[in-house]
DNA sequence: GTAAACTCTGTACTTGGTATAGAGTCAAGC
DNA sequence: GCTTGACTCTATACCAAGTACAGAGTTTAC
């Protein structure tokens, strides 16, 4: 005797919009629930946790190729767990390069930044006499900034 | 007497694909050359600063809006460069809090990779369970993690 | 003259959703 | 019974910033 819930009311549990989820069942994230004779999706209480458990993967930042392969090794109790471990290693990483990323780009924009403090004409702009620059130094250097 | 290049040499040049360049060009962010009688674009030297100064910005991860706005801006030199500024300090505001959007994603990917040091099985993998923790932790306190 | 290399336009695809249109359904009030 | 509003359904288009084709035409080199 579970109670079962319209998808209006699942989506506002587990604090997601109702496109999202039906997004997530057109991408195999959830399995397709039942319906009604209106053809009303229809769904239980575990739902809810699958869905929570979806969102808090894409809460750190995984993909959704990622989460449904995790979803399926969990599937099983019996399975090894190492893929599990390798996709957040792997996100512990990317991130990582993200950042370095970031931080990179930071520092020029900084650097940017400084070279015009005031408001003046475009003529005088340091900033944007510096893109400039930049622009003629990596034409002679290194091409690939990104 | 300035030599005129193909698509290609020019991409060849400034380091981009041919479809990217068209692409600006569909996007209005590099005006539409002269064509050659069957079609073909014909581009000057010029083009070529034009470009590099949008893969720089792009480099810098400006939008092609604001690429667009810079671009406008810089195209009158007694245009005041405050928007310029703006545009700039933008950038580094927005870089400064996806950093620390990472800084906390990494920490919680760190913590939860902690909690399964070997490859076990899926029933008592440490991630899993850890997911599933912070699914339930989370369902009764703040459901906005994103 | 022919084949390879190039260019053209237009369209579809990517990711993770969001935002409509137009139709059908359900519950409450009168 | 009827209407109104809230809800749901599918299908489609859209976002950014490109990438990747197909199918046609053009240029270049041998």
């Amino acid at each position: 005797m579970v109670n079962k819930m319209k998808i209006g009311v699942l989506a506002a549990k587990v604090g997601l919009s109702i496109q999202t989820i039906r997004f997530y069942e057109r991408k195999e994230l959830l399995p397709a629930p039942e319906r009604t004779q209106a053809n009303y999706r229809r769904y239980s209480e575990e739902v809810l946790q699958h869905l929570m458990f979806i969102k808090q993967c894409r809460a750190l930042d995984m993909t959704i190729e990622e989460i449904k392969q995790l979803l399926e090794t969990r599937s099983d109790p019996e399975n090894s767990c190492g893929s599990v471990n390798t996709t957040i290693q792997k996100h512990i990483d990317d991130i990582a390069y993200r950042m370095a990323e970031l931080n990179a780009l930071q520092k020029a924009l900084v650097s940017i930044r400084s070279s015009c403090a005031d408001n003046k004409k475009v003529k005088e702009c340091g900033v944007l006499h510096q893109l400039d620059c930049i622009v003629a130094a990596s034409s002679s250097s290194k091409n690939d900034v990104q």
